[in-house]
DNA sequence: TATGAATGAGCGTTCATTCAT
DNA sequence: TATGAATGAACGCTCATTCAT
């Protein structure tokens, strides 16, 4: 076998066992929750040993935005197949199904928060990158449809970011969680994205 | 000694030991930093025992809560003293001490998020009473400077603390922490309160 | 309840629990031997948390130091019971006991190497203790029964135990395990105590 | 290629790889000592794969073993070209060069007395070559010089051999490590090879 | 021989929190 | 109120060694 053989095969090796330890993640997750995952019980599922984890995530952390990160992607591309929204009602509705996984663990929406808005290392990790990818979507969104004229879609778009996430933030907040998410980022939105004359 | 007497006296000392690790906290994150707190370190400095803390606060988060509570507290005192912020620009620079203070450290940023726009315990603790009285004060600014009139004073102020948030968020963000937040919050509230006509 | 009666009282806890611990791992060891301990049985069987094993001894090592020193110090007690030796014969087969011990298991003797004749921290543990105890009570034999003049019976006893070592050490090398250690030290031990005229 | 010359090269490349794992192996000792030397980084620098290290050295302790040994030896080159010493205090001074390389780690220490006097394994290493060889060189200086008649020469030098361990055991002990090994040594050797009449 | 991903078994750690006294 | 020993449940780590390719 070639030396270039030899390395494609090792990675195939490589990319099997890291997609066992995934599947075996995703399906604990599915019976207990984000919350619940433990590596211990990652590892036995996936039949490798506790050091094979530790060689493919830096740590459990890693995982977790792996995991999250690829849930929003699928969500994304729920919303991208979407047609562009014509009014901000329908705006909201369409970003629904991303709030709705933000909010499905407190949890979740901290590591998100940790990895995201707020990603204090250098690495730009998958949830990093599904907030970028987010912006891109709603920025492509206000191109074809253009609320306001009067600043750029980009920032429209860092706008609709900022109250998507004020909206659930006000949702895990005791004072606040009256009022759905969809009712309250869709006030913010108007207020944000129609400005009255 | 009076019943009345000894009650006075015991609440005395209960104040007494509640002060001492009140400073002794202080004292350790001035050195160290909040992140770096510890509460075995707080109860040796304060020189009683670790119980004894757990009898005045509920847990560590509690202690936190109060402490940067109070920090905010007294940002807000500097800003409430400023006469109402007659331009965007204004109100940004503003807005800056309280900024500087989130940002000293990520630790801090994270503790303030979960105890504010997303409390998930039902008391509203010293920093969730902060968020309230900081959208108080802006609300004031936009009574005597009302730079959009077809939303509300609150609805403004919730917009303005959203900016705020995101503008952070953005300066932990290793892809954007190259503008700084002044001038992002300032290019935020420009185009929250002010949209061209 | 005093203060006093009180620090009194918790120091009794403590002392049980240590005790706890120590029995657990005597009952280890007596089953499966020193090697085989492991932290995570001895807690198990203690019915103590892993923490409080950690709490009591630095380390695993240093639990292995209080055992095999605890029994080194019962081999002496044995020892130190005989009357002095008259003959190099009799001094050696009364050393007998606890060569026996010390040879019982390699790991047992490399764990005795370390923190005997050879450690490296500042804090003389137990099984060092017993290396100064066993040199005591060679020094009163010598007192007793000076074989040789010329020499103080403090340095008759280091070199008492220097061939002690070597031939335990000689016992567990391939190339002279044919000859029984109690021959091997009865040699070393008359060259050193009886030198010829 | 004929089938020899073939054999002949892939023995020279066989070599060569070993060359190189010694020459890293060195390499990073003399940056960071022999308790440091990690397979990982030896590898690393040699430029081959892990595995490739243990199809040399049976285990990351047959490497120190060459290593240790090796550098035992060039010591003993030394104390060899030396005239055979007249006196107990040359004898000491002959036998610091190895002492003092013996003493530079307690972990070097330590591997020593597991492959010399204590090697569990059957076959004789080089570490435990050079005590054999030691042995020898004291031996023969005790023809030369007989300092008893009433044991061997070879006696005389297990002796000499224990107390020179002794020695550098108590240097390594925090209650003895006052006394410098030299002076000790030749105490040692004095009464061991020198008994007064 | 060479490769390097995978192994593995246990240690040490963490440290806020509890609870019997 | 005060005490402080005990808890606990994973996590992270170690790193020499193996083995399928």
């Amino acid at each position: 076998m070639s030396k270039q053989a030899m390395a494609k095969a090792v990675q195939q090796r490589t990319l099997k066992t890291r997609a066992k330890l995934l599947d075996a993640a995703q399906a604990v997750i599915s019976e207990s929750g984000y919350e619940a995952m433990r590596v211990e019980e990652v590892v036995l599922r996936a039949g490798v040993a506790k050091g094979t984890f530790f060689a493919h995530f830096k740590d459990k952390d890693a995982l977790m935005d792996q995991l999250i990160g690829a849930e929003i992607d699928r969500q994304l591309d729920i919303i991208e197949a979407l047609p562009a929204p014509k009014t901000i009602s329908e705006m909201s509705e369409a970003m629904m199904p991303l709030i709705t996984f933000m909010t499905c663990e407190r949890y979740v929406f901290d590591v998100i928060l940790r990895h995201s808005g707020a990603a204090a290392n250098a690495e730009i990790g998958p949830i990093a990158m599904t907030f970028g990818r987010h912006a891109e979507v709603v920025t492509k969104w206000l191109w074809d449809q253009p609320f306001r004229k009067d600043i750029s879609a980009e920032l429209q778009a860092e706008g609709v970011q900022a109250f998507m996430v004020q909206a659930i933030s006000l949702m895990f907040c005791s004072l606040h969680n009256s009022v759905a998410p969809r009712e309250r980022l869709e006030t913010y939105l108007r207020a944000w994205l129609t400005p009255a004359p």
